[in-house]
DNA sequence: TTCTTGTAGATTGTTGACAATCGACATTCA
DNA sequence: TGAATGTCGATTGTCAACAATCTACAAGAA
C-alpha cells in the first residue's frame, strides 16, 4: 500500500493533479462550454498559486478540451455539431480498428468478460435504468480499445470521446437511442467471439454510424457558425 | 500586412512561440528520444524566463511528444519498435478514411494539385532526389487530410506523423522505399480522381500498411522493453 | 574492488509581486 | 438619444527568488 502511494507520487505533481480535477469539472458539466475559466478561481479553490493551474489548462488546451485566447484567458471549448460529426467519423475509423484488431487477439478471458458486459447492459436496459447503463457503456468501450493492446489507438479514442462531451446536444440521446445501440453490442461482441476480424470491424464501424446518425437526426437545425 | 501582424498576435503568446520552437528543437534531431529537457537552458536560448518555458512544456507533453517525470524533469520520448508499429495501425485507419472523404467531395481543382504532387514527386524520384521527395511527400499528405474538411481528423493525423518522427529506426527508409512508396501514390490518386471512396479507401489504407511493413522489416530484432 | 554513505551543485516546484492589457462603465460631445 | 472617449477594476503575462529534491561525485567501510 506504501507502493500505491509511491505509485502516486511517482506520476503525479501538482499541475497534474489540477489538470485532471479541471478537466473533472469541466466534462461534469460545471463549467459549460463557453465559459471562461479564470486561473485565480481555480487557485483559490485548489490553494495553491496560478503558476500550476497556467500548466494544468495549457495541457488542457493541448488535449483540446478548451482554448485560450492570448491576453484574454482560457475558455472552454465549444463544439458545433458539423465538428461533432467529424469527431464520429474519426472515431468510427478508430473503433473499427478497435474491432478488428480485438477479435484478432481476444482471449477466452476476455470474450467472458465482454459478454458479461453485454448482460449487464441487458439488465440495465430492461430496467429501463438509463445512468446505468451509460456507465456501463463507457466502460464497455473502454475495454475494447484497451483490451486491443495498442495504446495509442486508446489513448486517441478515449480522447474523443472527451471531445464529444463538449457538445451541446449530447443530451439529446434517450430512450429508444439506448435499445437501438444495445442491439449493435451484441453484434460487434458475437464478431469478436466468433474472432473474425472482419466482420468485428464492420460492426464496430456501423455502431459508432448509427450513434452519428442517431445524434445528428435528432438535432434539429443549429446555427452551424456558432465556432469562432 | 499589419493584419498579419494582427493574426500572429491574435493566436500567438510567448509559450505558444516557445512550444513551436522547442517542437522544432526536437523534430530537427537536435534533442533526440531519452534526452533530458533542462528548463532553464531552454529559458537562456530564448531570452525568458522558466514559467513560460514550463508551461510550452506542458503543452507538447500533452500532445504526446515528450513526458514528465515528477522532480526530475522532461525528457523527449521515446518510440519502441511495438508503439511505432500501433501507431501506423492508427495511422492506416485514419489515413484511409481520409482517402474515403477526399474522393466523396474534392473538386476538379483538387485533382489538379493532386496531380501536380504526384508529378513533382516523379520528378524528384527520377532524379533520385530523397530530400525533395521526403518534403513533397510531406505536403502532399497533409493536402490529403485537409482536403477531407474534417479538422479533427487532420489534427490526429499530423499529429501522429510527429510521433513517428520519435521512432528511432525511421532514418532506415531510404532507396528502393521511395520508389515502392511512390507507385502507389499513383493508385491513390487514380481512386479519387475516380472519385471512388472504396477504392481511395483501399489505396490509402494499403499505402500506410506497407509503409509499416517497409519500415518494420527494415527494423533489425530491437529490444522490445526500451520503454519504462 | 565494490558497496554504502555523505556532501555539494544543479535543477525542479511553487510562490508572490509587478507590469501590461482588457472589458465594462461612466462621461462627454454631437 | 447615441456614438466616441476616458477611466478604473479585474485579469493575464512574466519574472525573480526561495525552498525542496534529485544527481553526481567523493570518501570511507566491508
Amino acid at each position: 500500500m506504501t507502493l500505491h502511494a509511491i505509485q502516486i507520487l511517482r506520476t503525479s505533481s501538482l499541475p497534474m493533479l489540477l489538470e485532471q480535477e479541471i478537466e473533472h469539472v469541466i466534462l461534469s458539466g460545471e463549467f459549460s462550454p463557453g465559459d471562461r475559466i479564470i486561473e485565480m478561481e481555480i487557485a483559490l479553490r485548489f490553494g495553491t498559486s496560478r503558476g500550476p493551474v497556467r500548466e494544468a489548462l495549457r495541457g488542457l488546451e493541448s488535449s483540446g478540451l478548451i482554448e485560450q485566447v492570448p491576453k484574454r484567458g482560457f475558455f472552454v471549448r465549444r463544439l458545433s455539431a458539423k465538428q461533432a460529426a467529424d469527431v464520429y467519423d474519426v472515431r468510427a475509423a478508430l473503433f473499427g480498428l478497435a474491432g478488428k484488431l480485438l477479435a484478432e487477439r481476444i482471449t477466452d478471458d476476455g470474450i467472458t468478460k465482454l459478454k458479461n458486459f453485454v448482460s449487464d447492459m441487458d439488465t440495465a436496459v430492461a430496467a429501463d435504468d438509463f445512468s446505468r447503463y451509460v456507465t456501463l457503456n463507457f466502460a464497455f468501450h473502454e475495454f475494447i480499445v484497451r483490451g486491443t493492446g495498442n495504446t495509442a489507438l486508446a489513448q486517441q479514442y478515449l480522447a474523443l470521446i472527451k471531445h464529444l462531451r463538449l457538445y451541446r446536444a449530447r443530451s439529446l440521446m434517450f430512450g429508444d437511442s439506448m435499445h437501438a445501440s444495445h442491439a449493435e453490442h451484441h453484434i460487434m461482441v458475437d464478431a469478436v467471439a466468433a474472432r473474425d476480424p472482419a466482420k468485428a470491424y464492420a460492426a464496430h464501424v456501423h455502431h459508432v454510424e448509427t450513434a452519428k446518425q442517431r445524434l445528428m437526426s435528432a438535432t434539429p437545425i443549429i446555427s452551424e457558425h456558432q465556432e469562432k
